[in-house]
DNA sequence: TTAAAATCTACTAAAACTATAGGGTAAAAG
DNA sequence: CTTTTACCCTATAGTTTTAGTAGATTTTAA
């Protein structure tokens, strides 16, 4: 299942993106467009900007605004920020790999053979989709 | 992230599938051999064997065992009783489908239009694999 | 220089879910 | 009738998710 956190933070991305000009947009005014919750919505815009995607002011006319154009920034890395590993198991994955306690050989796991082919095509449509094709 | 349910019932399945012939074999086995909690391991053989994956018998002699060929097993439907929809998102779902109560507009929605794209992707993986192509 | 408007930070907590253990019941075989 | 096995129900510790509360900090504008 695809996180809250996730769903709110895309759909924030994404209102900010369709703001034309890049004028600091208030958490409130995101929240409400959104239907998100406020308090839950600011510590996601946190973490967006934490890592680089989002920019802030603070005081009157303040708020969160894009920092690279929508077509700059990838699904890739923002679900990887928001939802953390693409891969559904760490041993498939390339940012997180972890290996398996209970597995003795990856090369003949069942598991690692099916989420390889899973993490494959997943990435793929990650890698396909900047901010800007979510516009609508 | 794939829960160590599904993960376990691949394994088990897997396994199950391996042995040449249709004898049953006894959850401790299977338990031993792919290192899972034998209570929790019970608990899955049940689930997929009252979804039709598999047949049993009780007593001596008596076990677990494949109730169709491993080729006829499509991971499609493996995955959607062991691990539930394939979608990330339920108004993505094809075979879970509800409507998101934040989303006024699912057609204009960043998350739906992403989403419909890594459905169709894992659709098409789980699709062309059944639990034959996964025995090593 | 004060007040208002915002973000920032830390703490807390309810709810849901996950993974597992325990103990008893039912059926099949010998 | 005893052993062996699956079956079934319950509880529970632990983790994750999804927030809510309270206040500190920074910026702008009057």
């Amino acid at each position: 299942m695809l996180s809250k956190k996730t769903k709110y933070g895309l759909k924030a991305l994404t209102y900010l993106a369709s703001v034309n000009n890049r004028e600091p947009v208030q958490i409130a005014e995101i929240a409400k467009h959104e239907n998100i919750s406020q308090k839950f919505l600011e510590s996601i815009l946190l973490t967006l900007r934490r890592n680089g995607f989002l920019g802030s002011k603070k005081g009157k006319g303040g708020g969160y605004y894009l920092i690279k154009e929508p077509h700059e920034i990838l699904m890739t890395s923002v679900m990887r920020v928001l939802e953390g590993p693409i891969a559904m198991i760490p041993c498939v994955s390339l940012n997180f790999y972890e290996k398996c306690d209970d597995c003795p050989d990856e090369k003949k796991c069942a598991v690692h053979k099916l989420m390889l082919q899973v993490r494959d095509s997943a990435l793929e449509v990650y890698r396909n989709n900047t901010l800007a094709d979510l516009i609508p």
